[in-house]
DNA sequence: CTTAGTGCAAACTGTTTGCAGAGGG
DNA sequence: CCCTCTGCAAACAGTTTGCACTAAG
């Protein structure tokens, strides 16, 4: 089975690596219909699958109920936003954490690890900052 | 707005307890439903989201589509088998990660970091030399 | 008594799938 | 031409919610 690249395919790809962002499928589905109004959601779906099982793009599963795209397929690790959930890269040094990090090590076949941080993004700060001189005024 | 200890809280929260693992909401229900056969999923939905917020428990974010509870709330992390998606606790030195240890340090302020561990948990490494054994005979 | 909690069904969100037709290679 | 890909609608999984009734304190 060998993958076509058809214009949706394209135009997905394109914006999800132009965005520079980790976005969803309906962020990515609402970029995507200003160039291609009648393109389906279940289309950007099953390219998002494609184009990560290809290894093209990466799947990110992080807190939150929807999953995130990334057009950097590189190790390295993440930090959302608490407020907006809002996903950026975060480089932490490889090879700081590893198996034997682990007391108590279960008995796992290791595979990999996450690291995953949690924050306030600036947008989300400066918001807040606003919202509060409000209240005080 | 204070806690009423009810029935159904009290047995979906020693069931959770005794269970010493990260269950879902409906593998919750499923044991629940054996004390109490006309208990609601929703309700033991609503009690986890009480019971979390209310810090006697922890509601858990890992990979996979469903959530989590753990009744273990000191900060721990956790390990998850890629096949069954069991969900285990690791104890991974804390303060071996802080923010200093970001190089390109985000404008994020931080609020926490997650370390998740995959790989194949001992049930699902037993089940698949079984597996391959047959294969080979 | 008061008001938090319950069971039920229906709504909702995010994602997947069956199908008939379109179009890439 | 073949076979992957598409749009559409319907199905699905997990979770949440409105409502009238129940029960904890």
């Amino acid at each position: 089975m060998q993958l076509r690249m058809t214009n949706q395919r394209e135009i997905i790809l394109n914006e999800l690596r132009k965005s520079r962002q980790h976005l969803t499928a309906d962020e990515l589905y609402g970029r995507v219909k200003k160039f291609m109004p009648r393109i389906s959601l279940a289309t950007v779906y099953r390219n998002l699958e494609t184009l990560s099982e290809a290894g093209i793009i990466a799947k990110i599963e992080i807190s939150g109920r929807q999953k995130r795209f990334d057009y950097d397929i590189e190790a390295h690790d993440h930090i959302f936003c608490v407020q907006c959930h809002r996903v950026d890269n975060i480089s932490l040094e490889r090879g700081l954490i590893s198996v034997s990090s682990l007391s108590l090590p279960p008995k796992y076949q290791i595979t990999g690890y996450r690291v995953e941080f949690s924050g306030i993004c600036p947008p989300c700060q400066k918001k807040n900052r606003k919202a509060k001189d409000k209240k005080i005024s």
